[in-house]
DNA sequence: TATGAATGAGCATTCATTCAT
DNA sequence: CATGAATGAATGCTCATTCAT
C-alpha cells in the first residue's frame, strides 16, 4: 500500500519545473535564474506556475539541491561500491565527483553555482554535506588505520571538494576537456599527498 | 607638458568608489553589489557618481580587479623574494596568497566573489592569470628541473587556486579560523602533492 | 418532503469557513485577509474549499457579517430585555455593544474591519442596520416622549456606533483595557448629552 | 540665505506624488491604493517615478499624513485663535475638525483610511496625535479648572475623534450632507456631555 | 461533496543607465 | 567635476477565480 502525499502529476510537474531549473541555473549563474527564465526553458505558461508549486524560490532551490545531491551520491554510490581499501577509497570518491560531472554536467553545475552565489546560509548544511561530509569522514577513518599521514582532515577535505568544484568551473570553460584524465589526475593529486 | 590623463581628485574619487566596491563584493557577494549598495557603503551622493568616474558596471568590477590582484601580488612578491628552491618556492606561494587573505580579507574575497559570480567572459584572462598563470608556470620549470614529478600542471595549478578559493570561503564563514595555520596545511598539502 | 436547501455537513463547513474568517479578518484587517490566509486558519486543504462553499469573496463576507450581527443582537436582546425606562434603554444598549466586544472580540473586530476596509457597497445596508438601525429609533423614540432632548438623531446615533467603533480599535490595541468600564464611561457619555 | 536640501523640482514632483495619493487613498482606500493608481492619477509615465521620490510605500504615506495633518492643523488654528472659554474652545475644535472635513475632503478621509485600513504602527504615534493628543490636553485642563466634569478623557477624546470618523464617512456616502450643521450638532452633543 | 491544477493581472521594489545641465 | 531627474525592464510573490474531474 501507498500512500502518496502527492499526485503523480504533481510530482511530474514539480520535476520539470526542477529540472529547468537546473539547466538554467548551471547555465546562467544562481543569480540570473530568474523565474521568468526557468519558466521559459522549461515551456510553461507563467511564472505563477513555479509559484503554485513551490513555496518561494529557496523551495525551488532546496529541491534542485536535494535532486542534484541524490544523482551524485548514486553515481558516488555505484562507484565506491566493494572498495575496502583506504586509498583506492579516495581514488573512488574523486574520481566518481569527477564522473558525476562528465555524466551529469548542469547537476553538478548548478550545485556548485548554488554554493558559491547564494547567500542564504538555508543551504548551507545540504551543501557542506555534499561537497565533505564523506570524504572528511573516510580521511579521518584512514588516519586511524595509519594508511594516511597526519594531516588536517577539514583542510584537506575542503581542498578535494574546491578542486571538485574548479574542475567543473574548467569544464563549462571547456567543453573539449578529458574529463576521465582529469579526474584521474586529481585522484592522483590527492593520493600523493595524503601518505603518511 | 602633461602626462596625467586624470587628475589627483579624479584619480581619488575613483579609488574611494573601487574600495567601496571591494567591500561590498567581498560582504554581499557579486549578484547582490550593486551601484546602489556601493553609493552608500561609500557615503557618496547618488549612483550616478560611479557612473561619472567608470564607464558602465564592468568597468568598475575591472579596477576592483586590478587594484585587488596588485595588492595580491605584492604580498606575494614579498614572501617569495629571495627564495630560489623550488619546492620552497611552491610553499611560498600558497602561503602568500593565504597570508593575503588574512591582511586583506575583502580584497581577496572580492575576486572571489567576481570569479564565480560574474558570467562576462570580459574578465576571465585577468583572473585566470591571477588564479593560476605564475603558479603553473613555477610547476612547470619545477618539472623540468626534475624536482617535481609528473602531472598535469593545469590541473594542479587549479586545484591549488581552488583550495585558495575553498580557504576565503571557509575564513568568510568562521572569523576564527586560523589562517596561518590553515595556509601551512595546505603548502604540506601541495609540496606533498608534487613530489617526484 | 424536505425543506433544508443545504446539508448538515454543508452547514458545518460554511460554519467553519465562516468563522475562520471572522479571526483572520479581525487580526489581519480586511484588507489583508486573502483565501489564502483563511485557508490557512481554517486548516483547510486549498482555496478551492472557500470557491466551493461560497459564490464569491463578497458571499462569505457577507455571511461573516450576518454570522457576527446575529452573535451582537443577541447580546444586546438579553441586555436590553425587561428595560424600559428610555435613558437606561440607551445606556444598556450602549453597555451591551462593549460588552459584546469583550465577549466576542474578533467578532465586533471583523464587523468594524469590514465596515471600514471593505468598499463594495453590498455590504452597505446591513452595515448600517447593525451600527445605527435600532439606536436611531430609540433616540427618536425618546425625543418624542419628551425624555430627550432636541437633536440630529442620525447624528447621535452615528456618533455612538462610531465611539463603539474606537473601542474596538483602542480594544485591539490595549488587551488589558477595562472593557466594563469603558462602557459605563461611554454610556454616562451620551446619557448626558441627549438629556433635554 | 537659506540652505536647502532639496529642490525645487524635487519638492514639487514630492507634492505632486503625495496630493495624487491623498485622491486615491480618499477614493479608493488604503487598501487598494497602489503605486500604478497614484501613477494614473497623477498622470506620471511610471511607478518608477515614485519609487525615485520615496523610499518605499510608508515614506509616500507617512508624507500624505504629515501634508494631511498639517493643513488639518492650520484649520484647527486658525478656528480657535483667541477662544479662550474651555467649552467655547472644545465646540471650536470640533467645528474646526468639520469644517475641515468640508474644505480638505480628500486630506481627512485620506487620514481616516490610513488610520483605519493600515496596520504598521509606524503611523501609530502620529495618527493618534491628530486625533486625541491636543483634545484629551484640553479636556484634562478643563476638568482642572472645573468646568467640566469628572470622566475619562482619554474616553471622550477618543469618542469625539471617532464621531468625527464617522462624519467622514458619511460626508463620502452622502455628497450633499450639510457639514456645517453636522458640526454644530457634533459640538452641541459634546459639549451637553462634558458638563458638570 | 470535494479537489487538483492552473491562470492573468497586479503588487512594491530594484536594476544599471542616460539626458540635460 | 558633478549632479538632479528620470526611465524601461525585470524581480519574486499574492490575488480571487475557473476548469475539469
Amino acid at each position: 500500500m501507498q500512500v502518496n502525499e502527492q499526485t503523480a502529476t504533481e510530482l511530474a510537474r514539480r520535476k520539470q519545473i526542477t529540472d529547468a531549473a537546473i539547466e538554467v541555473i548551471a547555465d546562467l549563474g544562481y543569480g540570473k535564474a530568474s523565474f521568468a527564465r526557468i519558466v521559459e526553458h522549461a515551456g510553461l505558461s507563467s511564472t505563477r506556475m513555479i509559484s503554485y508549486h513551490f513555496a518561494d524560490k529557496s523551495d525551488l532551490v532546496m529541491a534542485v539541491l536535494v535532486s542534484a545531491i541524490a544523482a551524485g551520491d548514486e553515481v558516488l554510490d555505484a562507484r565506491i561500491a566493494g572498495v575496502v581499501d583506504r586509498v583506492e577509497l579516495l581514488r573512488a570518491h574523486i574520481e566518481a565527483r569527477v564522473e558525476y560531472l562528465r555524466t551529469h554536467p548542469k547537476h553538478l553545475r548548478a550545485v556548485v553555482e548554488i554554493g558559491t552565489g547564494a547567500r542564504e546560509p538555508m543551504y548551507a548544511v545540504v551543501l557542506r554535506d555534499f561537497r565533505v561530509g564523506r570524504l572528511q569522514r573516510q580521511l579521518h577513518q584512514g588516519q586511524r588505520e595509519g594508511v594516511f599521514g597526519q594531516f588536517d582532515t577539514a583542510v584537506v577535505a575542503e581542498a578535494v571538494a574546491s578542486a571538485l568544484d574548479g574542475a567543473a568551473q574548467r569544464a563549462a570553460a571547456e567543453p573539449d576537456l578529458d574529463l576521465t584524465a582529469y579526474g584521474r589526475e586529481l585522484a592522483d593529486l590527492f593520493t600523493r599527498a595524503v601518505r603518511p
